[in-house]
DNA sequence: TCTATATACTTGTTTACACAGATGCCTAAC
DNA sequence: GTTAGGCATCTGTGTAAACAAGTATATAGA
């Protein structure tokens, strides 16, 4: 049972449930990401590349183009194109600059990327059962449900 | 009502909850992080930066180790030495080598860095309730006690 | 058609992160 | 008092993030 305000060796509680609730968002995220940032790597991955490369399957034999990909992101990333560069240089996606508006590069998954991802299906879900998994289904939908609403005051 | 399906455009409806959950604290820990980090740049820190002197703001004259600042980090930082390295150079804090035991180093916040906190305290109070603020407490509570309970599973 | 502005992406550069290994100091057993 | 082991912190090195500025292509108005 970690409470925060014993995690982090606070004296008192909380005067502000808003600053309660903002330490506990980045303390969880943290934690999370923690834990399949290692899973990742061993495969080779972060996070990041990791989250592009389902995007990349998701999107299919089409691929994404990079403002796409980058909206797409979960977590915004500021440098696509050096993320992108990397997983280039390590066979997991190819550039096709698009023929209609040479602008526009599209990004397409390749075998050896797809084998990536789809090897970390399991382990992923796996991760997120063992450490979620032991919450009701009720109260996960609940949380999703009130950092949703968190995100409400956007900008 | 940013719903994060739409968010990032993704089709099919979330079949895991703790996949849906996930992503949810992810992106909500990357928003506020991306709101509080532009506040504190302003002010020359960076969102870890700015722990440590709260952190050694609560220690008073005292300081404190490196070790129990490592600790007492929300969200955990590796290399806690350079960054009080940073904070030092920058005069914001100041190192002193314990007498009684040689190996722990003490730090301590100066008057800057105490300025500069204490400058903070009411931008980042406004910031918390304007972003989270249109939430009733009892949905905060409610929310950190989920993000607490999410954490159970520890490591 | 020529130019201005917008869009889509890239490059440069500085700074910070991350991991492993090294250093210096203390404690306690022999 | 000497040595073994542990603890607290630092350093080296490679990789990635962050921010600003640049390039190439497209679009739209005079």
């Amino acid at each position: 049972m970690p409470n925060l305000q014993d995690e982090i060796g606070k004296k008192q509680p909380f005067d502000l449930a808003e600053e309660e609730a903002y330490l506990n968002v980045r303390r969880t995220a943290a934690t999370l990401e923690s834990y399949f940032g290692r899973l990742f790597r061993k495969a080779g991955l972060s996070e990041a590349t990791y989250n592009v490369l389902r995007i990349l399957r998701a999107a299919g034999e089409d691929g994404r183009c990079w403002g796409e990909i980058r909206q797409d992101l979960v977590v915004p990333v500021p440098d696509v194109t050096r993320l992108i560069d990397r997983l280039e240089k390590s066979g997991h996606c190819e550039r096709q600059r698009s023929v209609t508006d040479r602008r526009k590069v599209y990004i397409r998954i390749t075998k050896k990327g797809l084998d990536v991802v789809n090897g970390l299906d399991e382990p992923v879900r796996n991760g997120l059962q063992g450490r979620l998994g032991h919450m009701a289904e009720a109260d996960l939908r609940k949380l999703s449900a009130l950092l949703e609403r968190t995100r409400d005051q956007d900008n």
